[in-house]
DNA sequence: CCTATTCGTCCAGTTACCGAACAAATGAGC
DNA sequence: GCTCATTTGTTCGGTAACTGGACGAATAGG
């Protein structure tokens, strides 16, 4: 049980409150960051003093054009600290260094190795390295690094589990086999809460404070931001939507395995209703929806189809969470056709439509997902001035007398 | 903006730690919470001395039989602060009134004001001051309270929704107008939520840190604890699960309006599939579950449609939420022949069905989840050892450059 | 050139903690 | 009954980290 003295000093609080304030600004004098904390000019320059001998901040200038004295103003180094994030898929893996404010200095892209297993954990640190050296950084200075994983993670195990696109993940201490390799703080995502926290940083989820990402590509899969934070559930499964009973009845031992809604909506399904119909045979998703376009009718009642289900799915999620906005993204879901199609269906199955919007970011969601997760841990961990780390009693179930 | 000085002194900060700690034990000597903690004993006297100032703690005895100098024991004063929760239905609002143990300290139960709106506000106001009348305490005591109520409570806009069930209480600043009426700091709450609170604190959901509670009556409605905390969504209507598409048609207009989900499993729906399978026409839906033990085989069978109904439903939330317990309450709900019957259909359409379990609260589950949300809110307020007031600045989104 | 204003340093002061020393008060062991 | 070990609680001198006022230096405006 750490004490005041030794926990986080006073001292500490202060330079963190300072870091906190610099962090969102770009040059910034003493005097007036005394004037914006109430901490005293003098303190302050104390604090300034710390944090330059400690690399954290450095002058940047002078004011100039005021009247008084012209002050010097100071910014945060921002690669004092660095943050790693990568985002693996069953065939390639994206990867990426940034600063403190999230700026990308080296990004890379390759094959996930096939051999799967200890081999993407060997690949991962072999990537982190790679970047920090291209980046000119000395990888010292990368301390926290969020991996996206295809699959659900455990906190509590600390295992992983449904990874079935990867081989010889399934059941892995993938966090800690990581964390012998490098020596940043490691932690891991599903890949689709990580698309999703990277639509709360740079795309549709931007100042929302409750959305879901639906992915919508071989399968289905969503990312739940709730409060701003990511919605795990209590195995890393929460957002498992192709289980759930929509589009095909989940007692039937055909559905059962892969969950009512991706036998539904899945591409095979896609395809099948598609070919079932009289459209022509072989051709993929993409190539039904681009045939729309054609005038093909039967790729657009396919579609229409699709979006109609996709509507009660949407009524689902909305009854159960309350999302302020819906981001639709993957290979199928980021289709426009489908979307316009969805926003005719959702008014005639529920009143008060969730805002349905189709992701921009691509296939760099999930990427960017990591690196703000890392960002929000790196932040949190140097910057955060916590309450004492005794908790809050839980009160205690009293005695019911009858 | 605080400063380190003015927000929570440094002695302010120890005087809340040792209060923490202090909640949790009986009697405890300076000595000893000096150990605890890592203050020193010349600083843990001058704390007590200010808690014991101001009616905080209190000595309670002596300890003996120990080798060296006996010490004198402190406890918590625990009705130095009071807090009030009040569980407001259609037709009655139950009242109580407890210490910051939770002890209930004086309840009553009293038909809601048939009049509606401001009437049902003062009822409220009147309730909690004869309740602190009758408990022999100072009404200024009572520092938080907390309402449950039938209907969704948005926190962004500050007013009711969806309150059909109490005249003139729809879109009222509800929290306003009750704070104009009582010195305490006042929360309102969805009264299932409430109740999933009851079950986290005295019930199914104690030490369970992600469930849900269904409560199935008239309608259905869920409640969801998730890490802890109650989730309310972004319009404050997570959780309506009445809606779901599940059981009838979500695109048929006579579902559109009370959703597919109720449609299915309220009590109308329950009675006309009785009575349609040709059950006795008139009985209630406790009637008809009654009927199971004398034998009668169409209250049976409506009720194991009626499971499996609720099975998808379970299944569903699964999906989204990922809960490790589903907790059942409310009249139909919490009668076991439902959850035997849905237990034998869950896991014929989920692999991992959620662990189930029937509320054994009742209708007090709703007000001790008033009086858990007030005493949260107190701690918090009260022994809370925050972080500066200063918020984590969010990454910015940076500009992307093809 | 004068004045108002601002920045940054200096300095005396206060708050709130600490650890060591020590007296008082216990029970165990002989 | 005495001695010793142990514990509690008080006293005291000390330090960390903050504050606000004073003041000199340095600006722009009139």
């Amino acid at each position: 049980m750490t004490t005041l003295a030794a926990m986080a000093s006073t001292r500490q609080m202060t330079l963190r409150t300072v870091m906190r304030v610099l962090l969102e600004r770009e040059a910034v004098s003493r005097a007036e960051l005394a004037r914006l904390t109430g901490v005293s000019k003098q303190t302050m320059s104390e604090v300034f003093r710390e944090l330059e001998e400690g690399g954290w901040v450095r002058r940047s200038g002078r004011t100039q054009g005021a009247v008084g004295r012209s002050a010097a103003t100071y910014e945060v180094c921002v690669d004092r600290a660095l943050v790693f994030g990568a985002d693996v898929g069953g065939t390639k893996v994206q990867a990426a260094l940034a600063d403190m404010h999230g700026i990308i200095l080296t990004e890379t892209v390759e094959p996930t190795d096939p051999r799967g297993g200890q081999y993407v954990v060997d690949q991962l640190a072999r990537m982190s390295a790679e970047l920090a050296h291209r980046a000119s950084q000395p990888l010292e200075r990368v301390l926290v690094g969020t991996i996206g994983i295809p699959g659900a993670y455990n906190a509590r195990t600390g295992k992983l589990f449904m990874v079935p696109n990867i081989t010889g993940l399934e059941g892995t201490p993938f966090v800690e086999d990581l964390r012998e390799r490098v020596d940043f703080d490691v932690h891991v995502g599903n890949d689709v809460n990580m698309a999703a926290k990277g639509e709360q940083w740079m795309g549709e989820g931007r100042n929302v404070d409750d959305f879901v990402f639906i992915a919508l590509g071989t399968g289905i899969g969503m990312g739940i931001i709730n409060e701003r934070r990511v919605l795990s559930g209590a195995h890393g499964a929460a957002g498992e939507i192709a289980t759930l009973p929509i589009g095909a009845d989940p007692y039937d031992g055909r559905t059962f395995r892969s969950g009512g809604l991706e036998t539904a909506l899945g591409s095979a399904a896609i395809r099948e209703r598609y070919e079932g119909s009289g459209g022509r045979s072989g051709l993929t998703v993409r190539e039904i929806i681009d045939r729309i376009g054609d005038g093909d009718t039967i790729a657009a009642a396919t579609v229409d189809a699709i979006a109609r289900i996709l509507a009660q799915a949407v009524l689902a999620v909305s009854a159960v969470l309350d999302p302020e906005r819906v981001v639709l993204g993957g290979s199928v879901g980021a289709r426009r056709e489908l979307l316009e199609r969805m926003e005719v269906h959702l008014p005639l199955c529920m009143p008060s439509p969730p805002q349905c919007t189709v992701s921009k970011l691509g296939s760099r969601a999930g990427l960017y997902g990591t690196i703000a997760n890392s960002l929000d841990l790196l932040r949190d961990s140097l910057f955060q001035t916590p309450g004492l780390d005794i908790p809050m009693p839980r009160a205690k179930p009293f005695e019911v007398h009858p």
